[in-house]
RNA sequence: CGGGACGUGGCGCAGCUUGGUAGCGCGGUUGCUUUGGGAGCAAUAGGUCGCAGGUUCAAAUCCUGUCGUCCCGACCA
């Protein structure tokens, strides 16, 4: 393609709206403009991109036995009722009435209409496995969508779903999308970390994420150097030190602490109530039931791991008036000690992080606003209905395989990958007969990767301050040739040729032959991120053109008539 | 949904406090010069100041409402 021909609106100054880098430099290249909040046109150099990513997932997804289809993204409500997620996702699903007032949704993702295809034609285990696949626009009313391709409200992913007969199968379903998956992000140039997740919202017994390090991510990943332990910290668990407690048999005793609310103020105002002697008292709403959850002083609540722990919909903290009139006291006062769950409390559950173990001579608020207990002794004076893990993991945590130190990393999720189990199937009435001749329920895993975001993530990570750095296997074209002075007959002819010759060899090729001042033309060319360019200037009278890296800005001279074969090497090659 | 900011030629912004002729840079067009890191000079086109209502002799500017966009949070495959 000649630059002169091709719609390539870069921008001096970057756009008022756009934060993130990768928002500002696809705005600035021209690759996208925004159409709303969350919604972006793709430009022709993004849609290179954007099918560049296609075909690797499509490649590697068809290596696995993926079968792609298309579904469609206007779905019938009643089949999203059927599944029970209009209550889960009904939020964040775009809503519609036809003219007969017959109610649609566009589709947030397709575990039901490929649920309903498999009913109906799967009703044998002889027919599984069977790996199905599509690349389709997915529709989300996102609370808040932002950082440009990163979160947007309408995109493409790819999603796959796998059905298999018995959880063995399942289990090497899951296995083959894992390494398809780090073969497609390898191939895409990317640096990832596969992470244990949170199933959330999807339902299903386990999943792993695909995560690119970045600040511009709105994940945290839980990662151990040492022996290489890596999870979503709404999953991810540390260990903690054993507090052996001085004075255990310390009897409860209640003490004014007039004015002290926060676990610091209390921690200043006594020796004997340091931070990791204290009980963090939290009372949390879960679908509108109210529970305790208590921690050590010093820890925090994950609300993904209540959430996950009670199986709720929706948990969120309690209101200021619904605590008082369950508690009796306020925020800042409050404790576990004295809690009954039993006849007709309002308090309906109380939950203890593991971390509280053993624990006694503790301190904790007494429910009375201004008074505390001191002298608590856990199993001794709080009635626990389940302990579980609920403290998010800090940098610095002990790591629970090898006890190394953890660190807490912003990070992007690009792919997700879920065992699902019979989760759709049972609802769905989705089953196979297996050799016995009994119904089973189908075992279905969901697998997604959001193509548009993989595309932002690219540049997140592979930048500079002139533009994009795209890796080879996704930049729109493998190579620039720079005629710097179009207007000399000679060298616009020596780049003619070349881009001819180039394109004969199999190598995609912007021509920039536009009548521009060189110093234009060169921070254009940086600012789209093609990974090789060739200028073809003042040293052509002597049969020399430059060949410079676009990553490196390293540059060296080559011989015009020895230019395709230094491609056939250099590029071809790599990819 | 809560908090904050912003809507003025294609892009980036000033003007608003103190009401009266709408301005700058980039970009566009034309001409001349220039040609290895976002050129110079000259000329020229382009704006219902988001929208609606109100106050006023007069509103980009003051008031009310509304729509939109971005950021933080809540939230979220």
């Amino acid at each position: 393609m000649r630059w002169s021909q091709l719609f390539i609106p870069t921008l001096k100054e970057d756009p008022a709206a756009a934060e993130t880098a990768s928002h500002k430099l696809l705005m600035r290249a021209g690759y996208i403009r925004p159409l709303g909040s969350g919604i972006y046109s793709l430009l022709p150099l993004a849609q290179k991109v954007r099918l560049k990513v296609i075909n690797i997932i499509r490649e590697e997804m068809n290596a696995i036995g993926g079968q792609e289809f298309v579904l469609p993204a206007l779905h019938p409500t009643e089949l999203w009722e059927e599944s029970g997620r209009l209550g889960t996702m009904g939020d964040i699903m775009f809503r519609l009435k036809d003219r007969k007032g017959a109610e649609l949704v566009l589709g947030v993702t397709h575990e039901e209409i490929f649920t309903s295809i498999a009913r109906n034609a799967l009703s044998s285990y002889r027919q599984v496995p069977q790996i199905w696949y599509q690349f389709q626009t997915k529709f989300r009313d996102e609370l808040r969508p932002k950082s440009g391709l990163l979160r947007v409200r309408e995109f493409t992913m790819k999603d796959s779903y796998s059905f298999d007969v018995d959880a063995e199968g399942l289990d090497k379903s899951f296995d083959l999308h894992k390494a398809a998956y780090e073969r497609i992000f390898t191939r895409a140039g990317l640096d990832f970390v596969a992470v244990e997740a949170s199933s959330g919202a999807m339902g299903g017994s386990a999943s792993t994420e695909f995560m690119v390090l970045t600040d511009a991510g709105e994940d945290l990943v839980v990662l151990c150097r040492g022996c290489g332990y890596a999870a979503n910290v709404e999953k991810a668990v540390a260990a903690f030190e054993t507090i052996e407690s001085k004075n255990a048999h310390a009897s409860l005793e209640k003490f004014p602490t007039p004015g002290l609310k926060t676990v610091e103020q209390l921690a200043n105002f006594a020796d004997f109530a340091a931070t990791k002697n204290q009980i963090k008292t939290l009372v949390y709403a879960a679908d509108d039931e109210l529970v305790l959850v208590l921690l050590r002083g010093d820890h925090e609540l994950n609300t993904t791991k209540l959430t996950d722990f009670l199986g709720a919909e929706n948990v969120r903290a309690a209101e200021d008036q619904e605590i008082f009139s369950a508690m009796g006291a306020h925020a800042g006062s409050l404790g576990g000690v004295g809690v009954k769950t039993s006849n007709g409390g309002k308090i309906k559950k109380v939950f203890l992080d593991n971390a509280l173990k053993g624990r006694s001579n503790m301190v904790t608020g007494a429910n009375d606003d201004d008074f505390h207990y001191k002298g608590v002794s856990i199993e001794r004076d709080i009635e626990a209905s389940a302990w579980g893990d609920f403290r998010g993991v800090k940098t610095g945590d002990m790591c629970i395989k090898c006890g190394g130190a953890l660190a807490v990393e912003k990070s992007l999720e690009i792919g997700h990958i879920f065992k699902l189990g019979t989760r759709y199937s049972t609802t769905m009435n989705a089953h196979v007969l297996i050799a016995s001749g009994e119904k089973t329920p189908i075992m279905m895993g969901s697998y997604g990767i959001g193509v548009e975001r993989l595309m932002a993530a690219a540049v997140e990570r592979s930048h500079d301050k002139k533009g994009i750095i795209w890796p080879k296997s996704l930049a729109p074209y493998d190579v620039i040739v720079n005629v710097i002075n179009s207007a000399e007959e000679e060298a616009l002819a020596a780049g003619e040729k070349l881009y001819a010759e180039l394109r004969a060899a199999g190598i995609e090729v912007l021509l920039d032959d536009r009548a521009e001042r060189p110093g234009f033309k060169f921070a254009d060319n940086d600012l789209i991120g093609i990974p090789l360019r060739v200028n073809i200037g003042k040293k052509l009278k002597d049969g020399i053109v430059e060949l410079v890296e676009r990553a490196t800005g390293e540059n060296k001279d080559v011989p015009i008539h020895n230019l395709v074969d230094v491609f056939k090497q250099n590029v071809t090659g790599a990819l």
